[in-house]
DNA sequence: ATGACGGTGTGGCACCGA
């Protein structure tokens, strides 16, 4: 079974790579962020055809997540039970996989500005919830995937400049502590589960020509719960769409998971 | 330096992202 997790960068922009992408590259799953729309526009013909059922949580101009899935989804979750936030930043939803239920947990994480502005509080206060918050949902769900952009560059080698971009956002000790502290609830990065090509990254800035250059950043993630990680058999980063004409400034991530 | 690039809303630009 093969999971992913794609930052689209607005899914009206991005719907035609986003079929072919998933026509190329069939996935059980996916998580979206950055949908950028509201659920009255989100294209769930399109994606019906394209053989998946959609959970969906949008807004308008930001934000907005999805999960995809060729399995239907059950008991789906929008944002954090018990967080009142007015931005649509979560999406979580049961599959009902043949070796049974995988819960899986979307999020598009607080990107957070810079440290000691109101947005960097605003996003160690997210933290703080969707910690308390897996905390409980791993109690329930064995079998949990926790996916997304988590504006996270868990360590040095997750960034192409870690000296020069020290302490600066995506790389502070606070949010890397946030990092450590969700693999402390027993989940594991499956991407280095795996030998992988140094300066591995998964966003680029549109500016400067950071992909042409490979100026980026790892901080698009899957991790896996207990119960999945020895499941695990592969885990890669797709730079393949970034290459396209208007990508995505972010790249797929793809887990696959034996039976 | 605080821009560059790209998306959105509604605009003749400002804002936000990472």
């Amino acid at each position: 079974m093969k999971l992913a997790t794609w930052n689209v960068n607005s899914l009206s922009v991005r719907l035609p790579q986003l079929l072919d992408w998933l026509a190329t590259n069939p996935v059980d799953a996916i998580g979206l962020q950055e949908l950028k729309l509201v659920d009255e526009k989100f294209p769930y013909e399109a994606l019906q055809e394209a053989g998946y059922h959609a959970a969906v949580f949008g807004q308008k101009t930001y934000n907005g997540v999805a999960i995809l899935s060729r399995m239907p989804l059950n008991d789906v979750v929008r944002n954090i039970p018990n967080h009142a936030d007015e931005q649509s930043r979560v999406i979580a939803a049961t599959l009902d996989t043949p070796d049974g239920p995988l819960r899986m947990v979307n999020c598009y994480f607080v990107n957070g500005q810079a440290p000691g502005t109101d947005k960097f509080a605003y996003k160690m206060l997210w933290l703080e919830a969707l910690h308390r918050w897996l905390q409980e949902e791993l109690k329930v769900h064995q079998r949990l995937v926790l996916l997304g952009d988590f504006n996270v560059a868990p360590e040095d080698r997750d960034s192409f400049d870690p000296v020069g971009l020290k302490d600066t956002i995506h790389h502070t000790v606070e949010e890397r502590a946030h990092f450590q502290a969700l693999l402390d609830l027993g989940l594991t990065d499956a991407y280095r589960l795996f030998e992988q090509p140094e300066k591995s990254y998964s966003w680029w800035d549109y500016r400067m020509l950071g992909f042409q250059k490979n100026r980026g950043l790892r901080i698009d993630h899957i991790l896996v719960s207990e119960a999945l990680r020895g499941r695990v058999t592969a885990c890669h980063i797709d730079r393949q769409p970034r290459k396209n004409p208007q990508p995505s400034d972010h790249a797929p991530v793809v887990v696959t998971l034996g039976g």
